[in-house]
DNA sequence: GAATCGTGGTG
DNA sequence: TCACCAAGATT
């Protein structure tokens, strides 16, 4: 839930999950589809279904618990490198570099000089990451988590509050007196008009929804045929959404 | 490596 | 108002 989600926004949502479903088999035994509604709009609902998936996995091979092994965190659905050093740290202690964009913006600052990171993470910064890591395994997650709240807290993206970091003595990048980004364009993603505004419309749609809706009826809510088909035909292909009888759709599992 | 994938708060 | 950005992963 928090990859790429502010964790104010996540936190009711991920509250009325483990009420529902307190453990992994909990989740499995219920269809993706309850999964994608339970989302809400948290964005991304892909991971809603991947994180079903995971509750599958872990039901399947795991014998209902998160395993303690990175390779074996790696390996589950819409698990990649941060998320499985983020919960092979925090929940079991491993050491592992958790390299998120908060951790990799202090690492800019403070030991690059950069105002921000490149757009994507590179070797290098890992290499850094993994350099700054203290040895200990207990201490390197608690490293890791100071790091991230100081990103989150202080060491913000807009307007940092260089007067209250205690790394500010020590910051490149405040030493060579803050300069601007100056790195290659950060693209903002376009909405409007978008197959993703499109697909959104249509798994809104679809999770208000207690019953099928016909192809028809979804397509009244957006203006370009072509458009909300080539939309549609990827949420199909995606697995979240589901034809359940020839121009009738519904979130993927859910009988009605 | 680059493109794609949601949504809402905020300066 | 609107561009920016948020505990990334996958293809």
């Amino acid at each position: 839930m928090l990859q790429q989600t502010p964790v104010a926004r996540v936190l009711p949502v991920w509250a009325e999950w483990l009420a529902r479903w307190p453990e992994p088999r909990d989740l499995a035994a219920v269809a993706p589809g309850e999964a994608v509604r339970a989302w809400g709009r948290l964005g991304y609902p892909r991971r809603a279904l991947r994180l079903h998936g995971c509750a599958v996995a872990l039901t399947e091979r795991h014998d209902g618990a998160v395993p303690a092994d990175l390779g074996a965190l790696r390996a589950l659905p819409g698990v990649g490198q941060y998320t499985a050093a983020a919960v092979g740290a925090f929940a079991f202690g491993i050491r592992a570099a958790v390299v998120d964009t908060n951790v990799r913006r202090v690492h800019a600052r403070a030991v690059s000089g950069l105002a921000l990171p490149a757009p994507s993470l590179t070797a290098a910064e890992l290499t850094l990451a993994e350099a700054l890591l203290p040895e200990d395994p207990a201490i390197a997650a608690r490293w890791s988590v100071a790091v991230m709240e100081l990103g989150a807290l202080v060491c913000t993206a807009r307007s940092p509050d260089c007067s209250r970091c205690p790394l500010a003595a020590h910051c490149t990048w405040v030493a060579t007196g803050s300069p601007a980004y100056a790195g290659p364009p950060r693209r903002t993603q376009a909405w409007h008009g978008t197959d993703r505004q499109c697909r959104g419309v249509i798994i809104a749609e679809l999770r208000s929804s207690a019953r099928p809706i016909s192809v028809g009826d979804l397509a009244e809510h957006w203006p370009d045929n072509d458009q909300f088909a080539r939309s549609l035909s990827g949420l199909l292909s995606d697995g979240l959404v589901e034809q359940v009888e020839p121009g009738w759709l519904q979130l993927p599992g859910l009988t009605d």
